[in-house]
DNA sequence: CGACATGTTGAACCTCATCAACCGACGTGG
DNA sequence: CCACGTCGGTTGATGAGGTTCAACATGTCG
């Protein structure tokens, strides 16, 4: 039915939307897929575009096909803290609520399957096996939100950047396993800006910088560019993110 | 059926127990609330007790029915950090994983309406209402951690700390209504420790009282003992917290 | 080429963690 | 009954880690 995935091999983009409905619809039948399909369209959004305004009625939810999606809320005095970072396959906007208290905005140009908010919930009403799924996710963001609770309450500004560093490596590492193959060594690219970084690390680019120079001067870590990033030795990496 | 509550009135722990397995069966119907009462039966824990262990098979859940729940981790260096703090009708585990995390951990002497987790998954399964339920109280707590991620990324201790307080006055607000009307300020009970306090902001004992005091000399917040505080200007502490 | 965005580096300042002493309440045992 | 240790909380002094401000480097686009 649909094509299997050769190493190294790029995905089309109705491809990479099948895999991403199929997150939803895994134990369920396969109706629910083909439902999911019809409210289904693809769109693209430009770095910086918001998807999800923040406190207005949301009409769209979806999931990310490629790119980088940032979950943010502006404070008082004009700072943005990133509350959540989505990648492809992970879904965004918020199901049963009127507004969002986050607003999603492209980190980097986005694609994204995208649904009309009310179909999609009519749907999970209709299909409880979609729901599940849906549930199963959210209590994985849950635990991931947590985990990053305990990273911005103690953790320091050198442990922080390495434990972001390891969970992008750990991603891109689940994804194509290939990309340490290339070099012996686990390579990957750094998405996004360092200032998105700083943002969702609760610090300054500045302090980014300089921890980043850092592990780079200790050899914990390679650049091969701005964003292109080599882990010669995982474990190392692990101890500078304080375990 | 079940008596409606009086002002002031204390509830017995069966009438606590409905209320609480009425926010699971809400929309469901009455046969879903028969067969969670059937698995559910009510435990007590002493404070400081473990209710879950982290990293170990769980086998209950449940949901809280008086006292506070610390959901907590202990990072290598001895720290410990609370990533979520359950009060009476939040609920407590982690359905669909066999470890969690995260310990759960007996903040105060805890009553709880506790479930066998197998029966309880079981029970979501044949009752996708119940499921939609908790799917609702998930993505309510989800948006709870990132509202946190935000205090804890961007704020000064003395903006955690009024923060903090402000979400116990809202909570204590919302359940007990009369309290403020007594003194005509809002007032309340800080149900937990100064360390579990500093714990829970990540911060320190210290810098805790510290901005306890602070706010005490500025008179934005009052004490009758060390866990009684009244709020004369709710609009003050809320400047003092950040917006 | 100049303007602008993005990232790095340097120096000064400041918030907060750390260490230490102190206080009152409580319980235990002599 | 009082001496004592313990526990939770407050207050003080000091220093380190990180923010802030500023300059500089690099790359990109008109």
């Amino acid at each position: 039915m649909h094509s299997l995935m050769k190493p190294g091999q790029l995905l089309t983009a109705s491809d990479r939307t099948n895999l991403c409905l199929r997150a939803l619809s895994r134990r369920a039948g396969s109706t629910a897929m083909d439902e999911l399909s019809a409210i289904a369209h693809c769109r693209t959004f430009k770095a910086g575009a918001t998807i999800i305004p923040a406190g207005e009625p949301m009409q769209i939810c979806g999931i990310v096909l490629s790119g980088v999606v940032k979950l943010t809320r502006t404070i008082a005095d004009g700072r943005e803290q990133i509350v959540g970072l989505m990648f492809a396959s992970d879904f965004v906007g918020r199901a049963f609520a009127d507004t969002s208290p986050f607003a999603a905005v492209a980190a980097t140009d986005v694609d994204m399957c995208v649904f009309d908010k009310a179909a999609f919930e009519r749907l999970l009403q209709a299909h409880p096996d979609v729901e599940h799924q849906l549930l199963c996710l959210t209590l994985d963001e849950l635990d991931a939100a947590r985990e990053w609770i305990l990273l911005l309450g103690c953790k320091s500004a050198e442990e922080k950047v390495a434990s972001f560093l390891m969970s992008i490596a750990r991603r891109a590492h689940k994804q194509v396993p290939q990309s340490e193959m290339e070099t012996g060594s686990p390579a990957f690219e750094l998405p996004i800006s360092r200032s998105d970084m700083a943002a969702y690390l609760g610090t300054t680019v500045e302090t980014v910088s300089r921890q980043i120079t850092s592990l780079k001067t200790a050899n914990i870590i390679r650049l091969k560019d701005l964003h292109h990033f080599v882990v010669p030795d995982e474990s190392r990496l692990a101890r500078a993110a304080g375990q």
